[in-house]
DNA sequence: ATGCACCCTGAAGTCACTATAGGGTCAAGC
DNA sequence: GCTTGACCCTATAGTGACTTCAGGGTGCAT
């Protein structure tokens, strides 16, 4: 299959691919006599591995990783579960911040009547002024 | 005050400022003999304004806006809120794909027994084989 | 022969910084 | 007076995970 087809077989853009290869992620297949890049099947399994890794918010270091772990299907997995808890540890940070966060700017929302700048409660949590609050 | 203390007085780093400074949200302010950066109050205000928008999370392009918002005390501040209920939107969004992410893994972290790569409920999610889950 | 979808490479742009290289300035202590 | 150290300066490159762009070549149908 051409780059195009394995792109839409695995949900991946062809420029996405191309730097999948730059780096290292995905062995550089054959070519025709056109020089455009011909894959197989293990391309595909290969190409999915990495989509779904990154769907689930691996970083390509991570899935690095992985790859070389599920290379070797008589390894001990401790290592993937590890990578894995450690990701989820991440996401359960984020989580905690994005949801400060909101909060913060809900609350300021909600308080603010408007109708000028000047009173904006936006503005005000926002300014220096307000920094002792 | 130089740029350290003005730093120190922000939570920002040096290199931050002068990156600022560059991307024009903080203007160049004047030179000592030599050749140091000598802020004034008004840069501290506005630089602590950027540093709690930062904060907050919203973008540079979002705390350009709101600075050119916030410059004019008479305008309304439906802008504001604007930009605000956006960035939660956002938030939003991103909360409700951590929340799915972590769910995920999470699921096949307790459900996996190891004790081998074969076995490993996390690379079965990973691999292509599992795609009609 | 012309259009169009597709493919190629190499380089630059994105975001919000951070780091590095290679210097200059200033006050304190010996 | 000379070094040490903290601080300051500019310009440039690196980060992550791509995306976009410039400038081409290929393959098939009309
Ligand atoms: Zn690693
Ligand atoms: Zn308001
Ligand atoms: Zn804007
Ligand atoms: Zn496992």
């Amino acid at each position: 299959m051409k780059i195009g087809e394995l792109g839409r077989a695995t949900g991946t853009s062809v420029e996405t691919i191309r730097f999948y290869e730059a780096e290292g992620l995905l062995s550089a297949p054959a070519r025709n006599a056109a020089n455009y890049r011909v894959y197989e099947l293990a391309h595909l399994e290969r190409l999915s591995f990495i989509k779904r890794s990154r769907d689930l918010g691996f970083t390509l270091d991570q899935v690095r990783e992985l790859l070389r772990l599920a290379d070797d299907p008589g390894n001990s997995c401790a290592g993937v579960d590890v990578i894995t808890a450690r990701h989820v540890a991440e996401i359960d940070r984020k989580l905690a911040d994005l949801n400060a966060l909101r909060g913060e700017l809900v609350r300021r929302l909600d308080s603010c009547q408007g109708p000028t700048i000047a009173d904006c409660r936006i503005i005000e949590a926002l300014s220096p002024k307000s920094a002792a609050e």
